[in-house]
DNA sequence: TATATTTAATGTCTATAGGTCAATTATGTC
DNA sequence: GACATAATTGACCTATAGACATTAAATATA
């Protein structure tokens, strides 16, 4: 490659909803793929902010309104093939979201929409991102195993059920509840936060993520 | 930041040598941090290769004398202070290489070097490098309590008890003969090769990594 | 040749943490 | 008050790592 490649950086936005995990994508207005989906992102240059994580954050912000909580670093791709133009490399954020805070954003900005991510596997995407996309469900499979960060995809406070429920749909596997709740509780990783009532049954407990929550990982998997 | 910034690939190649974790620095020949160790990589612009790893491990071919096996990305680093000449971004790449092989090689190269890692830590290195350095080592010793990937600092074949010796090194911590032949054994990960008779004792069986290896993962995590 | 030494390899028991599933608790409904 | 529905917990089972003693296979030495 000659000259130095385009930079961008993209992020995989994920929320739950409606019993499915979902990912924000926006539609291209400008050429190559015009009109395709894509993820949320765009170049490096010419962005604000003082570090990469700054910028995926602020092209967040302005371009979807989403002010992202839970964001880690993915991996970055980079080839002479993804971008028709040439070399092209991006950094890929993985972002976790509750999705009523971000649903009424997304509404004031035009083209961006939420899809299930099974419904999504059949659509063509702009550039690779489709790939980057199952790179990022499967770093979030596994991270389901031995950790509960997908508990920021959800609204707080939230219940045990609720939070097991999204473990279960990225996973697509039943977990044993009692398996689930044993090792939260011994790890301390949620904050009590009241109980509520559903529309019916027992009514259930309330919590929080504590910070500790973020960053802890189980020394064991969970069936996978 | 207005223009593009600086793209550049960096390794961190980690050899096993004198029961000792080691790592290849190169000393830089032009500033900025002229005359400083750094990391083996370069500038992305006008590199060769299609691919960002393809470009990395070309960089280790060339320019450190290295043909290697395993590398496998960590992450990526970028904002605007770790290069005093404005916004600059690494793509970070680990690689673990046999010593012997990478001995030779690193001759021919002017200013190559090995550095233990724990002498490492007091240096002065260009850049964030030492920052690189300690998040690269991090994510090793994660990997070294749920993977054997460190066997590919060895040269093949290798027996068991100098597997669990570089892993111990890696953790810094003794580890459980028992438990550590064990799991291996179960995973089917290791291919026999023959014995060897070492100075003393009894003789050991030789083993190679299988194709497996390379990507398998424990469900349960050694005492960290 | 027998014994000590050294390192490799294994047997066995214990401990820990998840898997299973039945039982209990707390509400709302009929 | 009996039933339905969820949440939560109790009790036992299982899988896998930790501990550590024992056995195995070689060399060195008396």
């Amino acid at each position: 490659m000659e000259k130095a490649p385009f930079l961008t950086v993209d992020s995989v936005i994920f929320s739950f909803d409606e019993s499915a995990l979902k990912l924000l994508l926006v539609k291209r207005a400008i050429d190559p793929f015009n009109d395709q989906w894509s993820l949320p992102g765009g170049m490096v240059a010419g962005a604000k902010g003082n570090t990469l994580e700054a910028i995926a954050r602020d092209k967040l912000m302005i371009k979807s309104g989403v002010d992202v909580d839970y964001i880690e670093q993915v991996f970055t791709t980079g080839n002479d093939q993804r971008d028709p133009r040439g070399w092209s490399v991006s950094v890929v954020y993985s972002a976790l979201i509750p999705y009523q805070a971000a649903h009424h954003n997304a509404d004031w900005v035009a083209d961006a929409a939420w899809f299930k991510v099974d419904e999504l596997a059949s659509m063509r995407l702009a550039f690779d991102h489709q790939d980057i996309i199952q790179v990022a469900l499967e770093r979030l499979r596994q991270k389901s195993l031995y950790s509960i960060v997908a508990g920021y995809a959800l609204p707080a406070p939230f219940t045990l059920s609720q939070l097991q429920h999204i473990h279960e749909v990225i996973l697509g596997k039943p977990i044993q509840a009692k398996s689930f709740r044993r090792r939260i509780e011994q790890a301390d990783l949620l904050e009590p936060a009241g109980e509520i009532q559903l529309d019916r049954g027992r009514p259930a407990a309330l919590f929080r993520m504590k910070p500790a929550a973020r960053k802890y990982t189980f020394v064991r998997n969970l069936d996978g």
